[in-house]
DNA sequence: TTTTGTAGAGTGATTAGTCAATCTACTCTA
DNA sequence: TAGAGTAGATTGACTAATCACTCTACAAAA
């Protein structure tokens, strides 16, 4: 079985970029990390900006298929949404080094370079459970945008406090921090 | 005049580095930028991460400055709490450049290199103000950094969405945000 | 005169990306 | 089935460019 190569770039890539930046970590260190040759990550990679790039893809793709199979398809609407809400934390506290390079991401000019589907298909079935909610007259009729935007802030800050507390703990912030969410979009 | 020269090199800094990242901006271009010479930026700056570093410090202060100056002592703690939590909203929509320079430094491994007590003086006042509307049962008793991590995220939140808005219609937005948010830690 | 500010050419180190050579695994043919 | 052919994977030395930072000279103030 021959060793997923790309793959092991794409683990110290994350690793590196997360503890020194984009600027901080060189080609040749990822390679050497990867255990690969120099040639080898250009040969996956045609440039660093596209590694950049394809492993947030990655990451973002992996939390969305963790999302999705956690939806059952007959589950109503607020199971729905309190699951995506909670197993994003989860996820969130169990990956913090992906969950960190989104934000690495999100925060910086590499951003405005990822193409707009692939971006859009991502946030597409969120949007559309909150469009449902609403339609239901679960939610308040707030712009669903909004809704989504209060919900992905709201889960990075709960998940930044619950990480600095013992594993233990953190169940009955984040359930808490949960109900103040729902408090907050229904009436 | 040579604080001006100073003060050219942190605007085209920051200019620079919120559209092409750190990376992406080379010393030379922010002199060149600034309209001085490459020796003066190093006259100022004795490293580029210095001048990131000093940069960030400066956003930061005029953020707090600006903060402190609609805040009146006799205010109440609800009055205080609002105002800060609208203010900053409003200040992030004047200032969108130098609020992204914050969370691109928040989100980056630069953040580990800027000393703990600058960080902490700059949110003491914060803490201290939900204590003090904890201590007066105003806001339900919920751990400070919390509170404080929810309103920090959620104002990021508001700020991204009405950022998206024509200008006139933002701050029904922004009052919708805060009552939300004040419904949030209220009982 | 001394100090401070300013310029800009220069430098050594670093880096992204290239390239020619080799290896490996697989397929086709006689 | 042996052997030739082949496409892709892998290597690592190499390069052209870039970059952070230095140095020297000079000007302006103090």
């Amino acid at each position: 079985m021959p060793m997923d190569k790309q793959q092991q770039i794409f683990d110290s890539a994350l690793k590196l970029f997360v503890e020194f930046g984009f600027h901080g970590t060189p080609t040749s260190k990822i390679a050497k990390e990867a255990g690969v040759s120099n040639g080898t990550l250009f040969h996956y990679f045609g440039t660093k900006e596209e590694l950049i790039k394809e492993l947030y893809v990655a990451v973002k793709e992996e939390l969305n298929r963790f999302l999705a199979s956690k939806i059952k398809a007959n589950d109503s609407v607020e199971i729905k949404l309190k699951k995506v809400y909670l197993y994003s934390v989860y996820w969130a506290l169990e990956h913090q080094e992906k969950f960190h390079y989104i934000q690495q991401i999100h925060f910086s000019p590499h951003i405005s370079q990822i193409s707009e589907s692939v971006l859009h298909d991502q946030v597409q079935t969120h949007l559309a459970l909150i469009d449902e909610a609403k339609a239901q007259n679960i939610i308040k009729n707030l712009p669903t945008d909004l809704v989504y935007m209060l919900a992905m802030s709201q889960i990075t800050g709960i998940y930044n406090y619950a990480a600095t507390l013992a594993v233990n703990k953190r169940k009955p912030v984040i359930d808490t921090g949960y109900s103040m969410f729902w408090d907050m979009i229904t009436e």
